[in-house]
DNA sequence: AATGAATGAGTTTTCATTCAT
DNA sequence: TATGAATGAAAACTCATTCAT
């Protein structure tokens, strides 16, 4: 994904994880709010993008990939499965902007609407986006090759064992009224434990 | 929830399911969507429902309440964990409707939009509601008193292991592309086992 | 062309010919421009039209058939050239608003923008509607009848000829400043001459 | 008018000319259109301008200038009405753009917009500019002078008869769907001989 | 002098909601 | 009660014009 953005286009993305962040769903979002929160004119935005939808999905976009580019960088040097998982979760507790880009992420991907659209199209013409599916094949990878998961079981149920798990748990802090006082460190070492349970070796099970 | 809906207020909620199971999101639906597809006048809606926000979380809430009513009643003669987890699974595959109002309605309580505070107000004001939180509970009580699963673990977690892993397969089959020629009975199997695996008792286990 | 329009496209229809009389370029008007003289919301419009360019075309082919109409059936009583001549002439002399509709109906035809595009299908589309064209053509029909005109000429000069004279006298008329001091009773004979002359029977002219 | 144009303004003017023989209504042109295809900044044209309807305007103007400035000059060495006549038609046919420029230029006159009036502004107040009015006043010269044509007919009467032909043929042309396969030579023989039985001498005829 | 990125006033268009029938 | 025509507030989008470089 091209790094060097123009300083008009920083602000427009800047602004949409903005939004992001504060819950709004980017489906309602209006031009004139992300270009007011970007500092600059509504007619800017339309120098860039040729409609709203294009302006929304290539911000979700740029994004995930840099959060996820991010992750996967930080998560090769690791070997161990736990480890990655661990430091996914704790992005998501620690970097909120994370966790809700994430869930709106996802959502947007299986709901029908004009972003939805262009999101998977951008996907499909550009393999070198990093998204959570990517992240998630990682983590498998890792687990495999260290030998803490199971590679024999087939690997789209593998990619829902982790990617539900990491999502549900995004949710999950969105949901929970109590989830301020709600034991994290404990969730994240029960979500790690149960993937590895799930996936993990049958013969380690027994020894 | 009240079963005697007047016929016009039957025919929004039918419509608004229609609307659903052909993957329109909610969000975007227009009051003339609704009534059109129900076969009344646009103002008719207004009699019943003070606005499109409340017109759309009750039909929402209904058919989550029938869905998951059924389901809960279905499920209440299987004594075992795995049946019950095989037809809520099965449930989702034969009735895409039931699979995509799970999906709406989850994505929903997570947004930030009126309807999602409308469904969150309701669903706290009437506790009767049979919600998919509520399934998935009932799941696990199941799974618990047959000793299918092992009660020490804590119940929040629990529930993100249940529900996450049917929302994701629910998620799942509407993004892969090749969903069709996806097998669904061992995708059942290997989720059903997975969850018992992690969920299940410590001495199971070494059986 | 139906006869039974809806009161509000009868205003919207009004307010378009009004402005037309205004001497307002129908390409440079303003749906506001429209519904406002009309005295409807703006909106309405759009309930009627699926955009501008469908409100303003229609509206201008709407009279240009009313004004066509009405003037072949006037003429149809005719018997001769000139008189039909004679009746055209005074009509745009009486209703300036029938010279300025005509105006911009044929400028509309020539140009290339998107309310020309429409005009074009739509005349194709319903050979019903009376046009400029279709006026030249039975005034035309009149002479050589009757003898006053040699049909031996082709028809597509002739078409041009009657209707070019037509056409300029119009647009005479809005060009000259000194129009008002003109006399155009004497304009009128003039012309009227001037075609027979063009066109008259070539055995005529040498008796 | 003035003959040392700098080359933007040299560039601004051809570019106009280029969209008009590509039949795009000048009325309806972006500053955008005109600076991109003249291959300058956009805030060029503003150096030259001070406004987008002064461009046009001054474009036109410009170029009817040098059309019908070639035209007169050519014809001034012409002794006989028809030839001059035939000549005018001859560049209508093959050089596109003349005709086009002729078109717009009559139907910018006739208009009501911004444009219509400063062309009418600076055609009073610079009566060196050649426009197709004074071509048509010098066919007719030539015609008296020449004795083909009846000097007894009033001048306004006179105008029309001559003007009105050729700017009816350009129409005709552009909207006949059949103008390619329609025998121009032929019409131009009809209309140069209807204008002369129209305008002829009397005793001519009967020769 | 030349530029073109930035702007925002001005349009078109949408659609939830009202209200006369 | 039921309706759907009418509305106008709100949103998307355009483009002439400016001005810092």
């Amino acid at each position: 994904m091209k790094e060097n953005l123009s300083p008009k286009v920083k602000a427009l993305y800047g602004a949409v994880l903005e939004l992001i962040e504060e819950n709004v769903d980017v489906r309602n979002v209006k031009v004139s709010d992300i270009t007011g929160r970007a500092g600059i004119g509504k007619g800017t935005a339309y120098e860039y993008f040729s409609n709203k939808e294009e302006l929304i999905s290539s911000a979700l976009l740029y994004h995930m990939d840099q959060i996820c580019g991010q992750m996967m960088s930080d998560i090769s040097g690791m070997e161990d499965f736990s480890e990655s998982i661990h430091y996914i979760l704790m992005c998501m507790d620690r970097e909120i902007s994370k966790r809700d880009c994430l869930i709106q992420f996802i959502q947007l991907l299986t709901d029908n609407g004009p972003i939805s659209k262009l999101l998977h199209d951008k996907i499909k013409n550009n393999s070198e986006i990093c998204i959570p599916q990517k992240l998630t094949e990682q983590v498998l990878q890792i687990g495999i090759r260290r030998g803490d998961i199971d590679g024999q079981l087939p690997l789209p149920y593998m990619r829902i064992a982790v990617m539900s798990k990491i999502l549900m748990y995004a949710f999950y802090m969105t949901m929970e009224e109590d989830a301020a006082g709600f034991d994290r460190q404990q969730m994240h070492r029960l979500l790690c434990e149960g993937m590895l349970r799930e996936l993990g070796r049958t013969d380690a099970k027994n020894m």
